[in-house]
DNA sequence: CCTAATTTATACCGTACGGTATATTCCTAT
DNA sequence: ATAGGAATATACCGTACGGTATAAATTAGG
C-alpha cells in the first residue's frame, strides 16, 4: 500500500516514512497477542494472588513459600515468569494499587458535582475496614512505611502512587472551582495533604486499635471540611 | 524476730502472717538491687542501641545478627538477657515510644498556655526528619503497619501507645477548657484523633517522598486548626 | 499430528535465619 | 583469695530462606 505512493517529497528512502505507521500497527498487534499469551495469563495470575499477601504481610514477610502456596505453582513457575521475588513484590503494588485507584473511580464519575466527588473519599474509606480489597489496610500505607529506609524501589513506587493521587485530587479541585462550584480561594494543594493525611493516619489508627471509631470520626471530619469548600 | 512475737491470734501456724510484709520488704530489695545489677544496665544497654534498628528495619526486618553487630554481643550475651527476639523487640517499642513521648513532654511542660502547648506537636513534627531520634519514622506508625495483621503483641503495643497518646491530648484540650484557653464546645476526641491522623498521614508522605513540604503543609494546617480552638 | 519453543515441576544449592547447649569468663560476697 | 553464681562467648542445631539448573510437560505453529 505505502510502495505504490509516488508522491512522496524525495528520493525513495523516504518511503520508509510510510513503514512507521505499519511498523507501529505490527508492534501493537505484537504485544497485544503477548497480551493474551499463556505466559502473560500466568504472570497476571501470580500477581492477582500474591497481592493480597504482599499487603497482609509486607515484602520481607512474605517468603516464597508463602507465593506458592496461595497461588498452587511451584518455584519454577514464579521464576519462569518473574525475575526474582522484588518483580512479583512491585507488579503487585501495582496491582493493588490501580485496584483501589478503580474503585475509587468508579464511583467518583458517578458524580457530576465536585464536592460531591471529593466526598466519595470519606465515604469509601469510613467503612474501608469492610471493603476486602483494604482488608489489610492502604498498600501505599504499608509499603511506604516498610520500604521507606530499606527497599529504595518500593519506596519509589510508594512515593509515585501518593504523587499520582495528589496531583488526581488537586485536578479535581482546580475543576471545582472552574466549574464554580467550589470556593476559588481554595488551596488545592493544601486541601489535597490534609485528605490524603487524614485518610492514612486514620487507617493506621483503626487497623492498630482493631475498632473503627477514630476512623469514623476522621471522616466525618474530612466530610465537614470538604463541604465547607462549597461556594 | 517475728518469731518471739507472741500475740497471735491463734496457733503458732498464723505466725506466717507476719512475714507476709517482711517477705515483701526482701522481695523489694531483691528487685531493687537487681534493677542496678550487671544484668539489668546490659538489657538496658541491648534496648538502646537496638531499638533504632527495630524502628528502622522493622520486626521480620531485623535480625538476630543485626542486633549482635549493633551491640556488640554475641547471641549468647543478648539471649541471656531476653527470652527470644520478641521480647527484644517488645522492650525496644516500649523504648522508642517513651523516648518520643519524653522529648514531647519537655517542651509541653515548658509552656503554661493550653493553645501553645497543643502548638507543640506541629512544632515539633515540622521538622521531625531532621531529629535522630525519628530519623527512621514514627515508631508507632512504623509498628502498627507492620504488626496489625501479623503480630499481635506489637499490634497490641501501638494500640495501647496511641491510646496513651490520644488520652494525653483529650486531657490537655479539657484542662485548656477549664482553664478557659481553650473553646468550651471544642471536642476533645474529635481534635485529639485529627491531630493524630495529621501528624502520621504526613509523616508517612514525608518519609516516602523524602520531601518535607507535604509534612510542612500538613502542620502549617494543623497549627491553624489548633490556633482556631483558641477563645 | 508432529515439531520447536515455551512454560512448569523437580531437585538441589549455599546461606542465613532464630534458637540452644555448653564452655568460658567475669563479678561479687564471703 | 577464692568459691559460687551470673553473664558472656563459642559452636552448633534444624529449618526455611531466595534462587537455580535441569528435566518434564504443555502449548502453539506448520
Amino acid at each position: 500500500m505505502g510502495g505504490d505512493n509516488a508522491k512522496g517529497p524525495g528520493s525513495g528512502d523516504d518511503n520508509i516514512l510510510f513503514f512507521i505507521p505499519i511498523g507501529i500497527f505490527l508492534y501493537l498487534c505484537l504485544t497485544m497477542t503477548k497480551d493474551t499469551s499463556k505466559s502473560d495469563r500466568t504472570r497476571q495470575f501470580i500477581v492477582e494472588r500474591t497481592a493480597p499477601v504482599f499487603n497482609e504481610k509486607g515484602y520481607v514477610g512474605t517468603t516464597l513459600t508463602d507465593l506458592t502456596r496461595i497461588t498452587g505453582l511451584t518455584k519454577g513457575s514464579i521464576y519462569g515468569n518473574f525475575e526474582n521475588k522484588d518483580e512479583v513484590a512491585l507488579a503487585a503494588f501495582d496491582y493493588n494499587f490501580e485496584r483501589i485507584t478503580d474503585y475509587v473511580k468508579v464511583r467518583i464519575l458517578a458524580k457530576e458535582n465536585s464536592i460531591e466527588r471529593l466526598l466519595v473519599y470519606p465515604e469509601v474509606y469510613r467503612d474501608f475496614l469492610t471493603i476486602p480489597l483494604l482488608k489489610a489496610g492502604c498498600p501505599i500505607l504499608n509499603t511506604a512505611t516498610e520500604a521507606d529506609d530499606t527497599h529504595p524501589q518500593l519506596r519509589e513506587r510508594a512515593a509515585r502512587a501518593l504523587d499520582f493521587w495528589k496531583k488526581a485530587l488537586e485536578n479535581q479541585i482546580k475543576r471545582g472551582i472552574a466549574r464554580g462550584e467550589i470556593k476559588a480561594d481554595t488551596n488545592a494543594t493544601e486541601v489535597s495533604v490534609i485528605l490524603m493525611s487524614l485518610i492514612e493516619g486514620a487507617i493506621m489508627q483503626a487497623k492498630a486499635s482493631g475498632s473503627p471509631v477514630e476512623l469514623r470520626i476522621a471522616m466525618s471530619y474530612l466530610e465537614k471540611l470538604i463541604i465547607s469548600l462549597r461556594v
